[in-house]
DNA sequence: TCATAAACGAGACGGTACGTCTCGTCTTGTG
DNA sequence: CACAAGACGAGACGTACCGTCTCGTTTATGA
């Protein structure tokens, strides 16, 4: 009956399998964005997805994996590396963009969900701590550049620049609860580029 | 049962509901250390409390509000105002505080909690926000004292320093899951500090 | 909400627990006449009982276990214990005491899902295996008495008389799917009185 | 994979369905005796013939089916119709037959399924009953002679009393539980053939 | 001191969602 | 074209926990 459907809107059933795991990523994200992580049903996902229970938790073990998975494929490529020439300017278009990611309400409740799914499973919050990982590795460059231009000390931790720029967005985010909007961006990315450029 | 032990242990049951809030808080706290929101069972609550389920139910509706209270029983009174006399010094006091509340494994999994449990009710997170609206006035004076001393140049915001000061330490809580010690909290002080003192 | 109608129609909810046993076992009982064991959910008996699925949990671990006990709240009274004067007699009354019980569609329906319910499941056929213990030795007494009043000879084992009284009925009901009527009741007692009462 | 096996063992690929057929069904028969009919699944008999489940389902469109062809497999040629020259060397051949059927572990659990199967499918227990009427039929001769002989009275029922000999020794299998060898089947057999041959 | 209100123990219940199992169908590719 | 491989739909199963409700008992306090 369902299975009649897919015959009449795609010649191509070949990719079967990678239809049923988009729309039902898809369809987490979707809810995920409206209702957050607590309130997200397997069930519900599956049904939005126009595909079966069961089929969901073939793929997903858990509700915990399937929301993280879910969840980034929002932010997978998003992550833009700018070189605008100086230390500041390029702290603020990535704050801007963090800024972007979480700012909206539905972008927040996403986000925030990614923690809780984390603070779920055991297994999760090694994903979510690789995915930074490789996230703080992409964005180091951009201190990196500053140090070849003088702007910054050699000997400077680019980690440690980038999380001071990142970590109160997401304070705001899960804690503060303070609003996250594009002035905040700007000074943080003030404040840090000054921090890195003119130590003590 | 747990009402003969009470009768064995206290003559003076005049305080038996103060008793009752106590025992109950604290095995929430502890549960929560051990095994984090998402595990913790109000059932299990009680019982280590000696109580039953419904008495619980009684004093906190809701499952997110006992652990808000249990959580927030611990960090309530330990926020230290420094003065050490140097914004350097005072924010590196204060980042050490913070990492000393949740650098330990009990209480990472017990802060990691106030966020999982605020996640899911909405009014929790309002009180979070309060919360930390009041942890944030209370540590202020610390950037308006630099401003007295000239440190720190007037018109300086001292909610985006402490916040510039505290994110970071949080974000690796929640996020990234790099090591939390005093070596990190001295360093982000210095990267703070020096963006507050020296801004472009 | 459904609980404010037991407020309603039921002054004394002290007797609940009963209450909910009995309408829940006769759900059972009435789903398995109708629809036999394989078709039968818990969920429906539940609706059926005006309850919920995991109050049927909480009691029988087990859908064979609540088929099991509702089948036998139909057979549990009815054994009658006949005492015509003759063994003849006497097994004709059982007989077709046993004929009234599977004869009927909805009986046999029922007394079929007992031994499914018993096939699927190892503590269930221990607890079949019981109550028959229980049956044999209630119905002894007959070929006991027809042994002191001299019809069966001294030594003769009063169950295997019963068992060849009682078992061609099951098997027409199980196996062979022959008529189960009172002439088949009439004749099989006189095939066992006449071994009994006349061995080689 | 499974056929690869069958390509290196067999050079006559003629066969293949028979084949199939063949080793489908004892891998069900199989089953059937080591854990019964409930827990017995078509993938796993699958698995076991080295044949894909799609497969199994192309012949037998129902696990029921399956099982009734399997479960018929044993039974089906080996009703041995005794003729010792008496009535109760007859039946006692019989019960014993029957006893040997049964009796074990693993011809009790196949037995038992099928009586579920048949609970399961209406379409089944006809076929149960065809079986068990051919059966009879089969056996009734044993009766006829002895009627010929003068044993038993011209117009006994051959069938009544072939019932009363087999319908106990599957009561016990299926109801009572109670142990089922040689001896049981020994008085059974006495006792139905005093009541046949010396009616009241 | 004793009556009475408040809090508690005990335990069943409704309800939601989870994750599992198995049956039988359907799709896709391969020999 | 039949089959292997395996995803899928369908639907039930049994579990966990949440929060509610009732009834009977204990505890605290004020008349």
């Amino acid at each position: 009956m369902a299975q009649a459907k897919t015959r009449v809107g795609e010649q191509r059933p070949g990719g079967r399998a990678e239809r049923v795991r988009t729309s039902v990523l898809e369809a987490a994200s979707d809810l995920l964005s409206e209702v957050g992580y607590d309130r997200l049903s397997v069930d519900e996902v599956a049904e939005r997805a126009g595909v079966h229970k069961t089929t969901v938790y073939r793929r997903w073990p858990t509700k915990a994996e399937l929301v993280a998975e879910a969840a980034q494929v929002h932010s997978d490529e998003h992550i833009p590396i700018p070189d605008t020439g100086s230390l500041l300017g390029d702290l603020q278009v990535l704050a801007a963009g963090v800024v972007a990611e979480v700012g909206s309400v539905a972008g927040a409740r996403r986000s925030r969900s990614i923690v809780a799914a984390a603070s779920s499973s055991g297994d999760l919050d090694v994903e979510l701590h690789a995915f930074w990982a490789h996230r703080m590795a992409a964005t180091a460059p951009v201190v990196e550049r500053a140090i070849e231009r003088g702007e910054v000390p050699a000997g400077s931790d680019p980690n440690l620049i980038i999380e001071a720029l990142v970590g109160p967005i997401w304070l705001r985010l899960l804690l503060t609860g303070e609003p996250i909007d594009k002035a905040f961006a700007h000074r943080i990315a003030e404040l840090v580029a000054a921090g890195a450029t003119r130590p003590a």
